[in-house]
Order: structure tokens, then C-alpha cells, then sequence
DNA sequence: AATCAGTGTAACGTATACGGTTACAGATCG
DNA sequence: CGATCTGTAACCGTATACGTTACACTGATT
């Protein structure tokens, strides 16, 4: 039961990924083989990781896919948390 | 490093949740608030687990939302990793 | 045989998401 | 000033998720 807002992807992507390497934008979205907009949308909260972003992220830096995937879905999931009393759903027995 | 073919969600939803308490589709699709297309396309391959319906799936079937999205996420990433040579992504130094 | 419930799915619509290119404005630096 | 980096708007195409309606098929039940 996550509390506060966990930090889109992205976020992570500058502070882990681009600050310590020095990496400018630019650079980065060259490496990673996406155009500059996509990375800069990740990277200011406006895009999500997809599936095939996180296995581009996983051979540059050398990391997982599921790592960045797993970050995804906790931000996904919160949005989705928060208008979960809307989601009209019938309680059924556990199996 | 998974080897093979993930099953997808549907095939787990509908073998660990429909069958042992014996719904029909049409009943779980009514008691997730979904269409029955929806649900079909799901239960059949054609269509992934969104965030949404991992949190519907948990509230219906008491379960975690993040179960449903990693087993989607599996399912996802195994179809990515399949054409990982063709993404042409710069190695770089690890942080 | 006829009816009915359940099922898969095609056809159509909508909204959103991801990806690309081009182009522009603003910032910073030599 | 000129060069670089950045965010982002405008536009495209594609894919996905969801909905409704309608059809054909199956397997029970009557």
C-alpha cells in the first residue's frame, strides 16, 4: 500500500542514468536510437516506459527491463489506485 | 533469463479464477464492469491486462493488482527481448 | 426439432498512447 | 553572433483499450 506519489520513471532515468554519465539529452536519445522528443517526454513525466523503451534502457545501462517496467506500473497503478471507488466491481468469492 | 513463452494473463485468469469458482464469461465480465468482448480478448490472447483491469481483477478476485501487471509485463517483455538484436542501442558505461 | 445460454469475433465508433519529423523559442556558451 | 541543448507545439501514422451491436456457432434443455 504505497503511499505518495512514487516518481514517474523519468525522474529516475535523469538522476540514476544521464547526471552521473553526463549524458545530455541529445546524447542519450542517440544511444538509446529514439528521437529526442520520446526521451524528453519520458524524462519530464509526459510519456511512460514502454515495453520496448525498458529493453533499450536495459542494454545501455546495463540494467533490466523489468526494473524500469516495475517503476512503470507503480506510477501506473497509483493513478489508477486513486479512482479505484469509482470502478464499479462485484466482490467475488476468493478461489 | 526466461526461456519460454510466458502464458498469457488471460490463459492464468481464466484457468485460476473463472474456472474454480465456475463463471462464465459473461458473469465475470458483468461482475468486473467490463464488456464480454473486453474480457474475451483477454481471456483469449488478443488483449492485455491494462492497469485498470489489474486493479478491477483485484478487487474482484481479492488479489494484488501488481500480480496481474507483472505477469503482463512478462508476457510483454518476452515478445520485446524476442527482437532485441534489431533495436540498435548504444552500450554505455554502466553508472 | 426448436429454443436458449454461452461464446468468439467482425464491424463500427471513441479515446489514449507511443513513435516519428519538422520547426520554433528560449537558454547558455565560446 | 553563431552553435548547442532543451522543451514543446503541430502534424503524421500506428496500436491498444474500451464500448455497442450483430452474427454464426456450440451445446445443452425442452
Amino acid at each position: 500500500m504505497k503511499m505518495h506519489n512514487p516518481p514517474h520513471p523519468g525522474e529516475v532515468l535523469r538522476e540514476l542514468c544521464l547526471k552521473p554519465l553526463g549524458l545530455t539529452v541529445t546524447q542519450a536519445a542517440r544511444a538509446l536510437g529514439v528521437s529526442r522528443k520520446t526521451l524528453s517526454g519520458i524524462l519530464n513525466g509526459r510519456g511512460g516506459i514502454s515495453p520496448e523503451m525498458a529493453v533499450r534502457l536495459s542494454l545501455a545501462f546495463g540494467t533490466t527491463a523489468e526494473t524500469w517496467m516495475n517503476q512503470q506500473i507503480q506510477h501506473d497503478l497509483w493513478h489508477v489506485e486513486r479512482r479505484r471507488k469509482k470502478l464499479k466491481v462485484a466482490r467475488l468469492p476468493a478461489a
